[in-house]
RNA sequence: GGGCUCUUAGCUCAGUUGGUUAGAGCGCUACCUUGACAUGGUAGAGGUCACAGGUUCGAGUCCUGUAGGGCCCACCA
């Protein structure tokens, strides 16, 4: 056997077992009807990504339920796959196209999009490759990526059922058009920022008087595009200008004065101008009043020539700059105000947006949300923490129609064909489409040159990426997915969609008892979505890269090993709260994957001891020999089982997490190991020894099961450490089952009371300084009930203070001492009490009085704080009267045994004045 | 403006049906290289649970309000 390092090396094991997994085909799920599928779908990363903490989180989350829900029984499936992410994957190619001095525009269409697929063969799959470094137990066979041929036809189909339901139209529409990308953006692809603007108010004569109207507004250019002014019909100020015209200055365009009680009495004038074509809230009231819509921007946000010649060809903001110096010359200036407002800017470039006139397609989502509604509502889909099931539906319920096209290049191509009269319709090719329209066979048509919203695709995702609209057994069995894990930002942009996507196109598909679907249980894409805390820097700022404040996951990795790394994120990550993350944090997990690490390594040293070479099985618990450590580490073993299962089935990870630290750290290492050396060392039969290694290494393969969900890695080393597996993976073997006869609350309570004696020497010896060259003697007085469990365990008791005996590198010789009977040198010893047992630790020459007093008395203090409250609550007539029964009885018994501790530590205290 | 959320030890945070004098990790202090582990062990210091009311026998936990932080939605030209 080979020797293991003094520490865990994760670079060692990583890469070694990740392909062992990986070559057995251990990822691949399969349709396997007697087991109960649980399948994942991966939060498609964008193919312009790299791994991020956001990724480490969310996907170490998706891996721990995988791999719990697999080693538990389930036909777990992981689909994992990429997004071909429309705007900000063409960003990317642009870019590099721009350092060699091109644009899009010189190579075409065709070779763009050629280019662009070149780009992602090669680039495409970077993120993919990292997450693999971080463990995730994905089916990699079913890995899909939103723009292949399936995905893409699953788009298609989706396009033309809504079109040729009436769900999808094209309309004239102000969008938010981005002028650096020249395409139209969905509303929730805006981001709205404060900025220090300025309110201009600009004066407009009256025709016909000598009045003017003074106007505010924070976009003096678009007036250029003015085709009216509005009052509130109940603004006295103004009521005698409705239905007079305005004159619009420079321009000298006549105005129509309207009134409309869209206008807010008390903002600004109480006049607005009105700009159809350029903002959203006026063309609204322009379709109302029947205005005409003047566009006077090009797609970059440059004037155009529906504009005075001196400003054609000018920049937006060059515009208002030099409107600004004209308005004010001609007088028509009234004033300048520094004003704060919101603007709108693209959420990937950060230009401002421009409210812009232009053809789009719209989904009618009324529809859709109803269903999508219900099944939140009814509980069929439940969120993790459930508050997000407000903000859905509050979005829901409000929802608004979806601008689906975007005006790039990369993506899918809307399946719209038009004829050269302008008759159109959705089809899945040419040849379709001229049936469809009517025409000749060789009709001239041409294709809608827009692309579809990247989420167009990823909205299908839980349904396509298993093969629809094929119909095939694999959809029937692993759609409705379980457990969705994303980040709440993206709730409506994704979440929200996929519950209207799979509900209506899922409609009929055989479930899994191969029956058409029809039940709202049947049509849900998924059963449970956790929201993810988002991961932030240690100043609370989100993690971005133009911050450059997110670690690079795989320099973690690199350092601390990608165990720690998710140990960390899952511990640190409770449900539905923000996360602070910082590389150092990542100490936690290493300094616990070393814990382990050298706790198997202690029990493969003795079983080398005991067994030589000799293979011992694991497949069973020995319970030969078994003594109270090891009933007692079975009674934790199983309540962690227990409680590990509950926390999962809760979604609380990071108690989940918890509770593995505190369970091996404390109670197997620090306890059970401890006093497991006493046998491993001490003059057992070889058997005793023999069951009792055992029994550890059995133990410990129990524990390295409850952690494998977390750390895949280091669990499966070890578990292969421990005995042949014979080609076997832990990842594959059975998730401990909870066995409640181990649960013992008798032993935990008198392992519970050993422990406080310990603890009360260890406390003397620590507080006294008693150093740990120095050998003492302890006294211990066998008192009440656990006294008496005391005298039948007491060599139980001696492996205790054996324990002690070996942190300290001193004896420990506990004597047993009767009621009544004197310890010798009683005057001068230290002493303590435990649930009523007194200890006495004799410290000739080597104790200071005033320490023992002032311990003594800090003791004292303490005891007598807790004694008062509970007289105070069992003084109050109220309290025993309406508490319950238990609660009462429970502060009476603690009563009486504290009372008979405080008293003892008053004697003893006397003892020394 | 509407909604949500947070405020607990020096720092970062747990604490899900109200019931021991509130826990962890890091940091800090003291002691310890012992036959798994100094990425370790033992002991210790450190909190009027943001504030003010209320409900209750009992509140970190439930309710109301206040102050401060964060997020989302909608936006007034």
């Amino acid at each position: 056997m080979q020797e293991l390092s003094k520490t865990y090396s994760p670079k060692d094991v990583e890469d070694k077992w990740y392909s062992y997994w990986e070559d057995r085909n251990l990822f691949h799920a399969t349709v396997q009807k007697n087991k109960t599928p649980f399948t994942v779908v991966i939060p498609p990363p964008n193919i312009t990504g790299i791994l991020t903490m956001g990724h480490v989180l969310n996907n170490t989350l998706q891996d721990v339920f995988v791999r719990w829900k697999r080693m538990s029984g389930y036909e777990a499936c992981w689909v994992p796959g990429t997004d071909h992410a429309g705007i900000a994957t063409q960003n990317a190619v642009e870019k590099s196209l721009a350092k060699e001095g091109k644009h899009r525009y010189d190579l075409g269409r065709e070779k763009f999009v050629e280019l662009v697929w070149e780009w992602r063969q090669k680039y495409g799959s970077t993120i993919i490759r990292q997450l693999r470094k971080l463990g995730v137990s994905c089916d990699w066979k079913r890995e899909r990526f939103t723009m292949d041929e399936g995905l893409s036809d699953a788009v298609k189909e989706v396009f033309i059922r809504l079109f040729d339901k009436g769900l999808i139209y094209r309309g004239k529409y102000i969008v938010n058009w981005c002028p650096q990308h020249q395409t139209a953006l969905s509303d929730d692809e805006v981001d709205h920022e404060e900025a220090n603007g300025n309110l201009y108010h600009i004066k407009y004569p009256i025709l016909g008087t000598n009045e003017f109207a003074i106007v505010a507004t924070t976009r003096p250019e678009t007036m250029l595009g003015d085709t009216a002014l509005c009052v509130h019909p109940k603004d006295d100020r103004y009521k005698h200008l409705v239905g007079k015209t305005a004159v619009l200055p420079i321009v000298n365009r006549h105005l129509p004065i309207i009134a409309d009680e869209y206008i807010e009495l008390g903002f600004g004038t109480g006049v607005m101008k009105v700009t159809p074509a350029h903002d959203a809230n006026d063309f609204v009231l322009g379709q109302r009043h029947e205005l005409s819509q003047i566009n006077i921007f090009d797609e970059t946000a440059h004037l155009n020539t529906s504009v005075p010649k001196q400003y054609q060809g000018m920049d937006r903001f060059e515009c208002r700059r030099q409107l600004v110096k004209d308005l004010e010359a001609l007088g028509c200036m009234a004033k300048i105000e520094p004003y704060v407002h919101n603007i709108g800017k693209c959420y990937r470039c950060h230009t401002i947006i421009e409210p812009w006139l232009s053809d789009q397609w719209f989904v009618k989502m009324r529809p859709l949300a109803g269903p999508a509604l219900r099944v939140v509502h009814e509980g069929k889909i439940k969120f993790h923490p459930d508050r997000w099931a407000k903000v859905y539906e509050h979005w829901m319920t409000n929802i608004r129609d979806w601008c689906i096209s975007r005006q790039i290049w990369w993506g899918h191509r809307i399946p719209v064909y038009y004829t050269s009269d302008g008759a159109y319709t959705a089809a899945r090719n040419e040849n379709e489409a001229r049936k469809k329209l009517g025409v000749a066979p060789d009709a001239a048509i041409r294709q809608d040159e827009d692309v579809l919203d990247t989420w167009f695709s990823s909205w299908l995702w839980p349904f396509s990426t298993l093969g629809w609209p094929n119909d095939n057994e694999e959809l029937h069995y692993f759609n409705p997915t379980d457990t969705l894990v994303t980040a709440p930002d993206i709730i409506f942009f994704w979440v929200a969609r996929m519950v209207m996507a799979n509900m209506e196109f899922m409609k009929g598909t055989p479930g899994k008892d191969g029956k058409p679907r029809k039940k709202d249980d049947d049509l849900v894409p998924f059963r449970d979505v956790y929201f993810t805390s988002i991961i932030r820097d240690e100043q609370g700022r989100k993690m971005s890269k133009s911050l450059g404040n997110s670690p690079d996951p795989l320099d973690v990795i690199d350092q601390y090993g990608a165990d720690a790394l998710r140990f960390t994120t899952a511990f640190l990550a409770p449900l539905g709260q923000d996360v602070l993350f910082s590389t150092e944090k990542c100490e936690l997990g290493r300094n616990f994957a070393n814990k382990i690490w050298n706790a198997g390594r202690f029990l493969l040293m003795n079983k080398q001891e005991i067994f030589g070479d000799n293979e011992i099985s694991l497949d069973k618990l020995p319970a030969e020999h078994l003594d109270l450590a090891d009933r007692w580490i079975l009674s934790r073993l199983n309540q962690a089982i227990k409680t590990m299962n509950e926390k999962l089935d809760e979604f609380q990870v990071n108690e989940a997490t918890k509770l593995l630290y505190d369970f091996i750290w404390h109670d197997f290492c620090d306890w059970y190991v401890e006093l497991a050396k006493t046998r491993f060392y001490g003059d057992e039969p070889q058997d005793v020894k023999r069951a009792s290694i055992t029994r550890a290494l059995w133990i410990f393969d129990q524990a390295l099961r409850l952690l494998h969900p977390v750390m895949p890695f280091i669990s499966e080393e070890l578990w292969q450490h421990l005995a042949n597996r014979k080609g076997a993976s832990l990842m594959r073997a059975d998730f401990p089952v909870v066995d409640a006869r181990y649960i013992n609350q008798t032993i935990e309570d008198e392992v519970g009371f050993m422990m406080k004696l310990i603890d009360a020497v260890r406390n003397i010896r620590g507080e006294l300084n008693v150093p740990p060259s120095k050998q003492v003697d302890v006294y211990i007085y066998l008192h009440g009930e656990f006294g008496e469990k005391l005298a039948v365990n007491a060599e139980y008791v001696k492996g205790l203070l054996g324990y002690i005996e070996r942190l300290c590198k001193a004896k420990a010789i506990p004597t047993w001492l009767q009621e009544g009977e004197k310890p010798k040198q009683h005057k001068n010893s230290a002493s303590a009490v435990a649930d009523g047992t007194e200890i006495f630790i004799p410290l000739e020459g080597i104790i200071d009085l005033d320490a023992e007093r002032k311990r003594l008395e800090k003791e004292i203090a303490r005891v007598q704080g807790l004694i008062d409250s509970i007289e105070r609550k069992l003084s109050n007539p109220s309290f025993v009267a309406k508490a319950p029964k238990d609660v009462v009885a429970k502060e009476r018994e603690k009563q009486k045994n504290i009372g008979v501790n405080l008293e003892k530590l008053k004697a003893n205290l006397a003892a020394w004045s």
